[in-house]
DNA sequence: GCTCCCATTTACATCGATGTAATCGTGTGG
DNA sequence: CCACACGATTACATCGATGTAAATGGGAGC
């Protein structure tokens, strides 16, 4: 038995399929009796749209597309969920994809995935370079989450990484802390997040009148547990060691407080630990974890909608829109709060 | 400028659709000049395929779903990664979806979400009835990942729950344990992974000779942080508490920790805690988390592999398969290790 | 030189839903 | 009683890709 088509609810109805359609689609002129039949036959033969031929025949798939990174990284969790809730309120459905943070990966979200089965794209780029959005397809809409990509060449949604950055450090700095070291940092003065932040973190420092140790600053091969305890390890064996390890994301900053723990350190007594986007283990970790909270609802609201407005506006689009969300530094354990 | 269709790149070449169609589909007699012609006439106009023309003639999606309660529940994300990395593998696309663990949405799952842009769902049940799966439309394939369902009704992967709670159980005995609660249990008899797991634990009390003390069986509105850390709290209150807690899931186990800690408890020497999932949290935690850690990536690649199976076997199905998946228990600080 | 074979290529129909434009039918105003 | 308006409904073409079956054309065999 295949699938009832609408043909098949039609000659059920006693109707033309165009009238099945009619009511699929709420058009209003159709008498409450046809409505109801149609109704009845759809429930009767257990009906239900065919999206292949419905988009073949709008062009649309009601589709969106998230990628990021790494799910394992709780913050693209979280946002992920945000993204789906919102979309799903505007009656569409994400689908949602790993990048690994590789480059062929990004690029390949940035043009569409190959098959068109996505009516636009949230991407929260790693690897991508600002000259791999400058000749792209702007047929198909793209938000970007975070930096990463050179002024005017896509939306994009993301907090103030610098002011963020320089307000987490003055935290740190108002506790007397002088040595403050950041894991994840990035001083080769790029404008993707890391670079960012490092600059907040510079300009708290340089306000304070202290001068700027790049010693100090530790680029990680990835965010995750792992990196934030092999980095931290190496940093508390410098000569000079840090007092405050600023953690450009929650993962890192867990990962180091456990390393610190193993070897002795007490966190926040001997170093404080900053993290960045307030996931849901920095709330019961032990210590708790101070940390940067992004408005994470606030950035899946705003991406969605644009997106969607970019694709009910159609094929051409103004000019790109940048979107600052909100951000609060949540003062916990780590960090003596 | 609209999206070249197959008919464009066959003027470009030179040559009809069905030729072009037959170079994107490998079809092998193909001049090597003429497929050599399509490839550069596509490369030229940045043709891509589009999947709903495909789709509708070819009755298939190349798109599965995955659907699971809640990706702030880190071993779903991780079991999703090696759904997501397998499906890919085998040249399918993963669509992610969360349910919340509700019911209707989990029926939505079983059904197909409405429109059937899916071939096959992948379903990690917490809310379903087994009464849901009876009259289900078995031209969808449907693999159930974890218990709760009634035998026959739908493939489905998962561990030995009984055994792995068992050991785990028989774990804290042999460090002399003897008053064992357990965090997210069920005493109700029921089939899913609550109540085999509770089995488990009930089966090796018994075997130890020990009554079954049920003031020692929690359940839990949700597997949170949140959620372990109130239940820890009630049961340290027990007149006689506890000396091990058996959290059914690693988050439950993490928030017991946390709440244990800030009352002033200390594990494992007071209290003995053990999860199950081996998130990466419960490697890096103070301290770090025993527990019962499930073979994801076997789970995920059998539970592709089966569902792939029914797709291209085509409409009717043969017997539904249960297959087991492995386990092994890892033993850390949280209880002696 | 003529068949026949087979590799290659093509015309056409089709998948399911919907936009367009035409048709049907009832009711209203003159 | 007719013309006309307008709400309801329908026939038909179309979206893009591909399966079917048939056409094309070059070479081998006799």
């Amino acid at each position: 038995m295949r699938r009832p088509r609408i043909k098949d609810v039609a000659e059920y109805a006693g109707v033309s399929a165009k009238t099945v359609s009619n009511v699929l689609n709420d058009y209003e002129h159709v008498s409450e009796q046809t409505r109801a039949a149609v109704r009845e036959a759809i429930d009767a033969l257990g009906y239900r749209v065919n999206i292949a031929g419905r988009q073949l025949r709008r062009g649309r798939t009601g589709m969106i597309a998230l990628a990021v990174p790494d799910l394992d990284i709780a913050y693209f969790a979280e946002l992920a969920r945000h993204v789906m809730a919102e979309t799903e309120r505007l009656g569409s459905t994400t689908l949602l994809l790993e990048t690994g943070g590789r480059r062929e990966k990004e690029l390949a979200a940035v043009r569409g995935f190959d098959t068109q089965f996505t009516d636009g794209v949230i991407l929260s780029p790693l690897a991508l370079q600002p000259r791999d959005l400058a000749g792209r397809d702007t047929r198909l809409p793209l938000v970007l989450l975070g930096e990463c990509n050179p002024p005017g060449s896509a939306d994009h949604v993301a907090i103030d990484n610098v002011t963020a950055a320089r307000e987490a450090t003055e935290h740190l700095l108002s506790r007397g802390r002088r040595r403050i070291a950041v894991i994840g940092g990035d001083l080769r003065g790029q404008r993707n997040t890391s670079g960012l932040r490092t600059i907040g973190y510079q300009e708290a420092l340089t306000a304070a009148g202290l001068s700027l140790p790049d010693d100090l600053v530790l680029a990680v091969p990835e965010f995750r547990w792992a990196d934030g305890a092999t980095a931290a390890r190496s940093l508390m064996r410098l000569p000079e060691r840090p007092d405050a390890l600023l953690c450009l994301n929650d993962h890192l900053a867990l990962g180091a407080v456990r390393a610190l723990h193993e070897d002795g350190w007490s966190v926040p007594q001997d170093v404080d630990v900053v993290g960045f986007d307030d996931i849901e283990a920095t709330r019961f970790s032990i210590p708790t974890i101070t940390t940067v909270a992004p408005d994470k609802p606030g950035i899946a609201r705003r991406a969605v909608q644009l997106l969607l407005e970019r694709i009910d506006a159609g094929v051409p689009g103004g000019p790109a829109v940048d979107e600052t969300a909100g951000h609060r530094l949540i003062v916990r354990e780590s960090s003596g709060g």
